[in-house]
DNA sequence: CTGAAAGCGCTTACAG
DNA sequence: CTGAAAGCGCTTACAG
């Protein structure tokens, strides 16, 4: 087993590949780092010396002496079920685009336990850090505001935004489906809303739009956690309570409106002639599914590169105000409703 | 808005603190670390240093003294739908827990596009890489095994692991699936691989097994990409082809069952009776299902503890050898099979 | 229990 | 185009 290089002895570092290829220190860092121009012939020794020793750079001290440390913390609730999966993806790879390299930290809901997050990502002193869920809590908004470091909101866009926000007006969204629902004819809806969530922000836009164009009442159930099937069920034991049934319901995800449809399919409801259901997030199941569903689609690569692009921007100095940019949305038209 | 530290100034340092508290910058990196006591006395004045300064450790510095990044990078074939998304997160958590931040790097299926996530890796010093995907490529194995870094494989059990795996044996699943359908009396058997990935080692456990107890041809459809609900409409498709129709449908995912058991559905198929399907992974959908989908369950906390248990074990220098942990799988019965 | 000093591996004015 | 030297912010033998 000698392939490779020997476990006990150091790995080379920037000195030993200016030793082998006969020049300073500087010039290899100029060279490995692309800044300053480097003669043609010099160039060739050093990337040889660079190839014989398997030298790898060591980004750290590098980050130690520029003080970028082109790292990014992206703070997310949870993963599992997260409609945010497709922009953390997103981001990810545009960061990598930019030499960057994203720190994943989870959250989870509660607003409490994000503090030491943010602890740990300023010690590791992140370029930048991303936010995926909302950040209500006014302490850590200061904190953040204070850091002097890059901070961005995704998804949403906070009247106040902390730094750069990217992202949606729910509220919108909320306006963009009473509008649907009308032009449908639909006149009893009922919307889930998981608390704690931006759903809360669309059902008020909803709420607004609806009314304003002559709408009643309209049902609400609050759940907890994030969007599950389990949640369809309970949806469906207060649609059988209700004196006047619902003819649409408004979910808080495409996995709840995908729940829903099943416990609908079950009960032999058709839809979206009985019960007409619409979705969040355009997740690949709402095409596939059986009826598709309608939904709200948010454009996630443009978000992820969106912030990348600020985020480099800043790095190469450049000043980048606070602003809020709005990527927009789009209600997709489906079978569910 | 003078609150919060004057952006312009320079974050304190750890000589900051020591100056203020009036002790040596030795000091105070000990009473920080906890490595070495500190009289109670000196502490306290340390402490109110830190706290007036708002001092936040830089951990890049402090890691490129010690040599230890407490970083770990975690590379995973795909984010969105993945089966892998709560192991990631088990893994993201227990390695909090152990001081540990988590780089996450998005590899796709591609294994070519591995090698310059390593690098980035490498470049960053981390103390571990953690590979979610399966890595065929020898090459890719060879650079690994010679970086010198901690190297935890996990999902799968390679028989010649590069350093540390913890996973399950997906042959033995298939063994297990096999066993199970004969027990239920299934006879005619269609399985959905997806190419390039670890149910190919499950499809062959099966068959192994299938044919020793006495089974005969099983037929096979292979696909590409994550699973997805269109595939379920491969699968139909097939079925209907088929001469002898199949009585169950082993999938890849819980995903693809799902979407599996909606063409049933839609088809006016009766499940199980007249199509089995069984899954792989136990989401959550996979228990709220209608019929509740038979599946396999990985115990992806257990996985995520093992790996930080290794990765901080090896970091406070004990010597910890190659191995394969085996945290086994569970067969879940349910409706739908 | 504490301090002075060397070192971790880079980058970047400054000078040539 | 290139080099010598100081500095980024920590840790850790070594000595007391």
């Amino acid at each position: 087993m000698t392939e490779g290089r020997d476990r006990a002895t150091r790995p080379p570092r920037l000195d030993d590949v200016a030793r082998v290829a006969g020049v300073s220190k500087a010039t290899v860092s100029r060279y490995v780092s692309k800044t300053i121009p480097v003669a043609q012939a010099t160039g060739l020794r050093i990337q040889k010396a660079i190839e014989r020793l398997e030298y790898v750079p060591n980004l750290l001290a590098g980050g130690l002496a520029t003080s970028r440390s082109r790292l990014v913390s992206i703070i997310v609730p949870l993963l599992a079920q997260s409609s945010f999966n497709e922009t953390i993806e997103a981001i990810v790879r545009a960061l990598r685009q930019h030499g960057y390299v994203a720190m994943l930290e989870i959250s989870g809901t509660d607003q409490a336990d994000l503090e030491p997050l943010i602890e740990a990502a300023l010690a590791r002193r992140v370029d930048a850090i991303i936010l995926t869920g909302m950040v209500s809590d006014a302490g850590i908004r200061r904190k953040l505001r204070s850091a002097g470091t890059t901070v961005i909101e995704t998804w949403g866009l906070p009247k106040d935004p902390i730094d750069v926000a990217v992202g949606f007006s729910h509220a919108e969204t909320g306006r963009a489906i009473a509008d649907f629902l009308r032009r449908r004819g639909y006149s009893n809806p009922l919307s889930i809303t998981a608390r704690g969530t931006r759903a809360i922000e669309r059902r008020a836009g909803f709420l607004r739009q609806w009314k304003q164009t002559g709408g009643g009442e309209c049902a609400d159930l609050e759940v907890d956690g994030p969007p599950r099937f389990s949640h369809a069920r309970a949806v469906f034991r207060l649609i059988r309570s209700s004196a006047q049934r619902p003819d649409v319901v408004i979910c808080g995800s495409d996995g709840l409106a995908q729940g829903v449809l099943i416990e609908a399919l079950a009960a032999g409801l058709s839809v979206p002639d009985e019960l007409a259901v619409l979705g969040f997030g355009n997740f690949s199941i709402a095409a596939d599914m059986r009826p598709s569903i309608t939904t709200i689609a948010v454009d996630g690569e443009r978000i992820g590169q969106e912030a990348a692009q600020i985020i480099s921007a800043r790095g190469a100095g450049e000043l980048v105000e606070h602003q809020l940019i709005d990527v927009g949305f789009q209600l997709i038209e489906r079978e569910s409703a």
